[in-house]
DNA sequence: ATTACACATCCGCTTACATCA
DNA sequence: TTTGATGTAAGCGGATGTGTA
């Protein structure tokens, strides 16, 4: 049937909350499923909620607030508008899905007001939206199903805005031949459901890094291990190749980046293998090397070549 | 200025139904 | 033909913002 979703809720999500609504904070999410990019702006929710901010908790998003984006756009203005069968109408509803128009095409749904919503669906109170098609006594809910245009028009206007206004409502639930509160009813199903691919999404984000960061601790300590073997056998230390990236005063046993990265604020700090950390070489005061460069043991005359294994 | 109320809209959860394999 | 799975329109309740008396 309508698998317009499927498509448009891939991967590649590009998720737009204007702020539209006054108390619903929504702004445009932009998710890099980059593991790269969760260092640059992971701070940042870039969907917040009133009640929740489940669906966002993780975002590396930007906020893009582009509060006129839509608050005055004229749905009207969608072109193939024009001429969109109204399923309410049966002889016009039969179009290209079989079995999508059926003669149960009825609705018992409310329009309008939380209160007149609330009401049975036999009153027909719902204003000038709601029209024929509730028809009788039938209290059971009968469902409609959205025909192709129909749904592809909502789904553009969703790509446009993800919330409406009620001008906007208005003019897209009459263009479409829908009452108002189908509209609303359509967009907030979408919201739903973008929302939870979002979070299959996260889910799926979160795994690859939780996946990547059990590597990484493997390597790590891995390469622990190897420092503290060479350690214990410092001939064999003066001629292995030095670790991939860490290197070891085996004097104080402390781990530094290598001196190419030293320049950079020192954030990964000096670890003191199986001890407690210890500020960074920065802090001269409290430590006796000059330089990793300095103290690099496979630098050719390198400092330790007098190495002792600590007792 | 503050309060109370009605209303509108949202979200989360759920249900009921349509469709398909 | 039946049936279970899936998708989705719609109902319901609670939360919150706004307007008004």
């Amino acid at each position: 049937m309508m698998m317009l979703d499927k498509e448009d809720l891939g991967l590649s999500l590009s998720l737009s909350f204007p702020p539209h609504h006054p108390h619903h904070h929504h702004a445009p999410l932009h998710l890099n499923l980059m593991p790269s990019s969760v260092s640059s702006s992971s701070s940042s929710a870039a969907v917040t909620n009133h009640k929740s901010s489940s669906s966002s908790w993780m975002n590396h998003a930007a906020h893009i607030l582009n509060p006129s984006s839509d608050l005055n756009s004229d749905p009207t203005a969608i072109p193939f508008l024009r001429g969109i069968d109204v399923n309410r109408l049966p002889a016009a509803d039969c179009d290209e899905e079989p079995g999508v128009s059926s003669p149960n095409s009825t609705v018992s749904s409310i329009s309008g007001k939380r209160s007149e919503r609330d009401q049975p669906a036999t009153t027909g109170s719902g204003g000038e939206d709601l029209d024929a098609d509730e028809e009788d006594g039938d209290t059971s809910r009968k469902k409609l199903r959205l025909s192709k245009d129909q749904s592809a028009v909502l789904e553009d206007s969703f790509k446009e805005h993800s919330t409406l206004n009620p001008k906007q409502k208005t003019a897209l639930a009459k263009q479409l031949g829908l009452r108002p509160r189908q509209v609303e009813v359509w967009f907030q199903n979408r919201r739903a459901r973008t929302k939870l691919k979002q979070t299959e999404v996260d889910c799926e984000f979160l795994k690859r890094c939780c996946e990547n960061l059990t590597e990484e601790n493997r390597r790590l300590q891995k390469e622990v291990q190897e420092l503290r073997a060479l350690k214990l056998s410092p001939q064999f230390y003066m001629q292995m190749t030095p670790p991939t990236t860490l290197t070891m005063c085996p004097s104080c046993e402390r781990v530094a980046v290598p001196p190419s990265s030293t320049s950079s604020p020192p954030v990964v700090a000096a670890t003191r293998v199986g001890s407690s950390p210890l500020p960074m070489m920065g802090t001269a005061a409290a430590h006796h090397h000059r330089s990793m460069a300095a103290i690099n043991p496979w630098a050719v005359g390198g400092p330790f070549n007098v190495l002792r294994p600590r007792s």
